[in-house]
RNA sequence: GCACCCAUAGCUCAGCUGGAUAGAGUGUCGCCCUCCGAAGGCGAAGGUCGUAGGUUCGAAUCCUACUGGGUGCACCA
């Protein structure tokens, strides 16, 4: 049930009549007709803006088209009143019974509630993390790991198809220094003395990885040539690595469902083909690329490359595929990999990339673009820096200094849920702060705390309510009489609750899951303010001494906002707590 | 030099395919806290939405040019 969609349909039908009766002209463009929840609820329910739409193309007043939309929808029984107002709005507010449906609709279909056909089932591969094999993940991959996680969540509830997929990029050049670390610390488990020489990996992670290296192979690879080992010692570390890397997200409780090998794209053709289909559609040349404009390069020389014309798909220059020793770039990979995509056909793609990463986006969707005919989406979401504050203090990483933050550094102090939930609290192109105090801290600016209370509250009610031998489950609740919900602080809740499937609809076209969690903070904040006139008004709080019907009703809407609290930071992968602790 | 992202209350940030008098938290000021869980509550003040143009019935939102901040800029993944 979405009541937005319910009355936009009753306001486009409305439309349709008016025009079958000659109160409109025919073959009027009805799309960009909306109904939304105004800014000040002084303003009603919910408003439309079809008369100031339609004034100019039906070459009429506003107000003479708002006039009859307004007497056609009068005689719907969800319609209480229907009031013209400002520049030719038409201010909608609704019949009680409709709120009184929302809740009940919530209390039946529980987390299903908002559930959206919007995707149609529509395949949609959402890729995020891809962090090199070479390390474990730290802060930034942590939001990369959540945003892209609970974004394929709301599109799955939104009724995308959802594949999360991982790219490794073990086919390069760092997987050998990777290959070259593991064997430092190889011989070093031998009782060698090593030192790491620059652009080689320190980190003390890799010492269990040589020592299993020595478990393993004993000392086959010790005073070898670095052509006998390289390879094997690479396949090892890298194995290694991406179990190491599944558990840190596991611990964060994210699930790829695939993992794609880079390295699978090289030998085996792939590359080529992909390269094959552009040069199919003329994109790929012999060239010489102009030297960057402003300060150049110092070894810059003009150099002849095998280049892929991507400003034929909107980038700025012509991006190299092949080095000029022949080898490929890293680019021709990612071009294969997402050819890969396109053909397992899938009708959308997005990539979620650090910020730093900016610079590929042009170049990607490019190839995309060219690879598929324009026929297959890529959109790429870039997630900003994690500053990291500890007492208010900035609180520096440094690899040499080991104050390296790494994911499971974050999730063992603040724990998964705490994790989540804040690195969503910012638009995913914003800066974050994450304050390892403040996360943890139990007050009201606190978002993770302040929604997770509520939760906790009306659990509290309920468990009070059984106490009292009231029937509360959803069941009960959902066939309970609810026409005594009529204040605005109850009635204001739940319009909001009204409002989730559309929220939930705007978070997936808009691929921001953010969303979510400002909404579910209005929504908590609606019910302490609830709870809190509770405290000078009786009459207003959910358990209502000795009347047990009163009771129910009032609990039914409560419970309806912890359902809903409760499915949004299931999208968001939080768990929501029974109680505060 | 170019590209991308950002600029909204003192501070940190929301703001819906363009909608009405631009919101929240925090801070400031005033009042309140025996009461289902006050790890607070109610209210007030606080804005040329970076600047200047443009499109539109209507712009924080779209376009253009500036200003300021961040990121990235041939064979490195």
């Amino acid at each position: 049930m979405n009541i937005y969609t319910d009355i936009h349909a009753l306001v486009v039908g409305a439309l349709q009549r008016i025009t079958a009766e000659g109160g409109l002209p025919a073959g009027l463009d009805l799309s960009n007709v909306s109904v939304e929840p105004p800014r000040d609820p002084a303003h009603g329910d919910m408003a439309t803006n079809a008369a100031m739409v339609l004034a100019k193309p039906a070459g009429m007043k506003p107000r003479d088209i708002a006039d009859r939309l307004a007497a056609e929808l009068a005689s719907d029984p969800r319609i209480a009143t229907a009031e013209v107002a400002g520049p030719g709005f038409l201010n909608l507010r609704l019949a009680g019974e409709v709120w009184a449906a929302v809740t009940r609709a919530v209390l039946t279909l529980g987390g299903d509630y908002g559930r959206s056909t919007l995707g149609q089932g529509r395949r949609i591969n959402v890729e995020f993390v891809s962090a090199n094999p070479t390390g474990p993940l730290h802060v930034g991959h942590t939001r990369g790991a959540v945003f892209g996680d609970a974004l394929a969540s709301v599109l799955d509830f939104a009724g995308f198809d959802v594949t999360r997929e991982y790219y490794i990029n073990d086919g390069g050049a760092q997987v050998d220094t990777l290959a070259r670390s593991v064997y430092l610390r190889y011989l070093e488990a031998f009782g060698e003395t090593v030192d790491f020489p620059a652009g080689t990996y320190p980190g003390d992670y890799l010492i269990e990885v040589g020592e299993a290296l020595k478990a393993e192979v004993g000392d086959a690879y010790v005073g070898q040539p670095e052509d006998v080992w390289l390879a094997p010692v690479r396949d090892f570390s890298t194995d290694r690595m991406m179990v190491l890397i599944r558990a840190d997200l596991a611990s964060l409780g994210v699930t790829m469902d695939r993992f794609f090998s880079e390295k699978s794209l090289y030998g085996t053709g792939r590359i080529e083909a992909a390269l094959k289909a552009l040069d199919a559609k003329g994109l790929i040349y012999q060239g010489v690329l102009e030297p960057p404009k402003g300060k150049l390069p110092e070894d810059w020389e003009p150099r002849e490359q095998t280049l892929f014309k991507s400003t034929d798909h909107g980038d700025d220059v012509d991006r190299p595929v092949k080095k000029s020793d022949g080898a490929w770039t890293y680019f021709a990979p990612d071009i294969a990999y997402h050819f890969d995509k396109i053909e397992r056909g899938y009708d959308g793609l997005i990539d979620v990339f650090g910020a730093d990463h900016g610079g590929y986006v042009k170049r990607m969707k490019a190839a995309v673009s060219a690879l598929s005919d324009g026929r297959v989406p890529l959109d790429i979401k870039l997630t900003q820096l994690v500053k990291l504050y500890k007492n208010g203090e900035p609180f520096k990483m440094s690899k040499r200094a080991g104050t390296f933050v790494t994911l499971r550094d974050v999730v063992e102090q603040v724990g998964p849920d705490v994790t989540r939930f804040v690195m969503l609290t910012r638009k995913n192109d914003a800066p974050l702060d994450f304050d390892f105090d403040k996360v943890q801290e139990q007050s009201k600016e606190n978002p993770v705390f302040y929604v997770q209370y509520a939760h906790a509250r009306v659990n509290s009610v309920l468990r009070k309510a059984i106490e009292a031998g009231i029937a509360v489950d959803d069941a009960s609740l959902a066939a309970t009489d609810l026409s005594g919900m009529t204040h605005p602080a109850e009635i204001a809740m739940a319009a909001k609750l009204a409002e989730w499937p559309r929220l939930i609809e705007i978070a997936a076209r808009t691929n921001e899951p953010h969303r979510i969690a400002f909404y579910l903070y209005e929504l908590a904040g609606l019910l302490h303010a609830l709870w809190n006139r509770g405290n000078d008004e009786s009459g207003l709080r959910f358990l209502q001494e000795g009347d047990p019907v009163t009771s129910q009703a009032k609990i039914a809407l409560a419970r309806a906002v912890s359902v809903v609290i409760s499915a949004g930071l299931g999208i968001l992968g939080v768990t929501p707590v029974e109680e505060m602790r």
